[in-house]
This record gives C-alpha cells, sequence and structure tokens, in this order.
DNA sequence: ACAAAAGTGTTGAGAGTACACCCATGC
DNA sequence: GCATGGGTGTACTCTCAACACTTTTGT
C-alpha cells in the first residue's frame, strides 16, 4: 500500500485472501498430513490442506490459529509462515490469494483429533499422498522441504516429539522426516552433544525388550532458540 | 479457499492486497536500498519501501515487477519473495496485506535510474535509516537478514556485483553486506575455489595501485543453482 | 629499492564419518 | 548364556581459521 501516490486502496479490484495450514505429525512411524475430502467442486471428491478465509479483523496468524481450532479443536502448535501462492488460474472460481503455514504437532495432540467439524479429514502419509486439489500439492512438497531443512539447523523436532522419549525414537524420527534410514546411532548422539546441547534427561528410563533406555526432554532453552533462530519470521 | 465447506469468497469481507519490494545495491561501497519518500498521509514525509496493489489479473510476482518498472524502468532483476505481513494495523487507513519481495540489482543498473516517475525516491545506507512509514522498518530488518543468510549458503552475491570484478572487489561486496571487515582474503579465495567453482577468470586484468588483479566472472552454472537451491520458491 | 596490492602455502584445531566395541536387561 | 537393544570410544578424513609468505606491478 506504499505507492508513491497512495490512493485509498478502495478503488481496486480486491483478490480474495486465504490462509491454508499444512499440519504434521508423526503418527505410526509415519509423517502424515492432515488432509479434508472436498465435498463440493471444484475439485469435488478430492483432498485438500485446511483452510480458511481471512476476516478483515483478524491477523493471518490468527486466521491460520482459527483453521487449526477448527480442524482439530485446539491451536497450542509450532506455527511458521511458510508462502504465499497468488497465480492466476490457482482457484477456477475466482481469484484467490493463500497465504500457507505449517504446523507442527506432537502426536498426542494429534491423536485426541476430534475430528469437531463435519467435513471428513484423515491423516495422510507424505509419502503416499492421494491425487491434490488446487496447486496443493506443490505446497506439501514445499512445507517437506522446509520442514527438513529446518530439522537440520535447528531443533524444531521438538515440536513433533512427546514431552519424553528416548534417544532412539529421536533419532526415528529424524530419519522419517528425512527419509533416510542410515544415520549412524553413535553419530547422532554426539551431535546431540554439542554445544549447546538441546536435550537433557529426565532421569527415568522407559523399558524396552533389551537393556532400558534413558528418557530424555527438550531443554527450554533449545526451545526458545528455535523461535530466536528462525530466518522466517 | 480450501475451507471444509466451500462457499463462494465473494461472501467476505476482503482486505486489500498490497506487494512491496525491497531493493538492494551495492554502491559506493555500501548496502543500498531504493525508498520513496510519501507525499500524502498517513506517515507524510517519511520513507516507505516502492510497492503497488495487486490488481486482480496479475500474480504476485508480476505484481512486483510492475513495481520495479515504475520505480526504476526495468525489470531484469534477481526477485525473490520474502514474506507476508498482515497485522490489522499496519496501515491505518484499512486492512492491507503485504506480500514482500526483496530484489538484487547490478550496480550499472542502480545508477542508470531515470527516476521514472514523480515521486522522490532515493537510495539509503541499510546501515544509516531514516524513519520510515508502516512497518516497513521491521520489513527491511528481515530483508537484511535473509540476504546474509542467503549469502553464506548460495551464489546471490553475484546479482549484486558487476559482470566482471576482481576477487578482492567481491570479498568487500560480502564485508559490506555481512557488516564484517574482517574476512581473511587466503580463506575466502579458497572457498571460492571449493566445488562446484563458482567464478571463472575471464582473462583480463584490472590496473589498480600495486599488482594487476585478474578480472573474473559468475559461471553461468551457478546462476542456474541460486535458483534451483531456493528454499523460498 | 620500496610501497602497494595480488595471490599462495602451511599448520593446527575441530567437526563429521565409519565402525567396532561394551553394557544392562529379560528369558 | 544369549538375544536384544542401549550406549560409547577410536581412528581417519575433511573443513576451516590463522598467519606467514611470495609475486607482480608502479614510482
Amino acid at each position: 500500500m506504499q505507492a508513491a501516490n497512495p490512493v485509498e486502496p478502495v478503488h481496486y479490484d480486491r483478490p480474495t485472501v486465504a490462509v491454508d495450514v499444512v499440519i504434521f505429525s508423526l503418527l505410526d512411524d509415519d509423517l502424515k498430513v492432515l488432509l479434508i475430502r472436498r465435498n463440493a467442486p471444484p475439485f469435488q471428491g478430492m483432498w485438500a490442506i485446511p483452510g480458511s478465509f481471512v476476516h478483515s479483523d483478524e491477523s493471518l496468524e490468527a486466521a491460520a490459529l482459527r483453521t487449526l481450532q477448527e480442524e482439530m479443536g485446539f491451536q497450542d502448535v509450532y506455527l511458521e509462515q511458510l508462502y504465499t501462492f497468488g497465480d492466476i488460474g490457482r482457484d477456477p472460481r475466482t481469484r484467490v490469494i493463500s497465504v500457507t503455514y505449517f504446523a507442527l504437532m506432537q502426536p498426542d495432540m494429534a491423536q485426541r483429533r476430534a475430528n469437531v467439524d463435519a467435513g471428513e479429514t484423515a491423516w495422510h502419509s507424505m509419502y503416499h499422498l492421494p491425487e491434490l486439489a488446487f496447486d496443493h500439492k506443490l505446497i506439501l512438497d514445499y512445507a517437506l522441504k522446509r520442514l527438513r531443512y529446518k530439522l537440520e539447523y535447528s531443533a524444531v523436532a521438538f515440536e513433533l516429539m512427546p514431552d519424553e522419549f528416548t534417544l532412539r525414537e529421536l533419532q526415528e524420527a529424524y530419519m522419517i522426516i528425512l527419509d533416510d534410514h542410515t544415520l549412524d546411532k553413535a553419530n547422532f548422539r554426539k551431535r546431540l552433544r554439542h554445544e549447546p546441547p538441546i536435550v537433557e534427561p529426565t532421569g527415568e528410563v522407559r523399558k524396552t525388550k533389551g537393556r532400558p533406555a534413558a528418557l530424555y526432554r527438550f531443554r527450554e532453552d533449545a526451545k526458545r532458540e528455535v523461535k530466536a533462530r528462525r530466518l522466517f519470521p
């Protein structure tokens, strides 16, 4: 709105603005994304990322949180803006600009989803996606790229893990998200010990078959670090 | 437009959508950004990032390119989407959602700016910014962060350099952008030799006082790489 | 010869990788 | 004891920062 000659924006033909939220979770040893089946044209019967139109009295992030509330029944998750898609033909009905977000949800949250609204929603594996409406395949590809990328340089993995976990479980999470099941156990753990350390033992253990595994939690300062280090505020 | 129950978006009260473009260039051994002085309220007399409202028949990128055309008279620059700002009160007149871009411009381009439109535009040092309208200070801070970040992992610097340059000039560019004038010459050059090499000698030299310096250019494949490696398409 | 800037080589510390090994528990 | 997974140490390579050094030009 900062044209050289500022004119009241109302003179312009305005596009519609939506938010779409890519909601990730780790369930059943797989990386899942929440999708909604469309029950009306266009793309009727196909799956889509949950979204809403942005109301004029709410911020973009508020609209994304409202979408989470509507689909999941709560909104305390990690949320980060992804990218804004605005090509002309992306919605065949009318011009829609979509500000996309991605959300990371702990598995216990993901499971107590109450399927709040009437629509048919389901977790889908990112590695076996159904046919998607609009340009949503593109959005998911991009979201995955960003998630993987953030995994390398920050401690976002925490947002997808339960409060307590073993180091093997954490390593599994990395391997699932990166789709690389060859990570070396010893080296993975060495990286966790690097300064500053991001996990700390709880003192408890989890019994498995074999030697019991120590339980860990994420350090509070590491969590703060994730937000501070955001390159995309 | 992907709500669980798709409704024609026209039912909603729609915000206005703008693009704002942060245009960087290296001039006079300084990192500069193009700003426009506002000649009407609000924020009259303050400086702002160039921008336009998005027309309903153009993509976001097209709107950003049109803004460049209007302010600079041409549009062949590096352009990348930055972030979308949509808080409620950011424009006191009405609700405006701003999709921001950042552009990198070679110095010869930046100099032949014909001050195309009537508004007062000027290059300002990123290190001595005037008071800015709206939330534009925030946008600039973020753009600088992203530029610095991209400098580390990709070869975007090329977009700010002339076609031919000496290695010292390239190092100067890095030091200006990173605001770190302690880079080691030998180590800087070693990094440039890493595979894959991103510069190649032209065979020409530039006379300075002292030993003449070999001229280099960026390799075409390195330029392509910059776009391919975009984590933010 | 000297100043000025271009350009290179050497060294040592630390990070990443591959891989082998030891430890605690249940049966 | 042995299977099962948890947990660690070592040795090798590679990257990178620090710094000293050599080379080519103009005056």
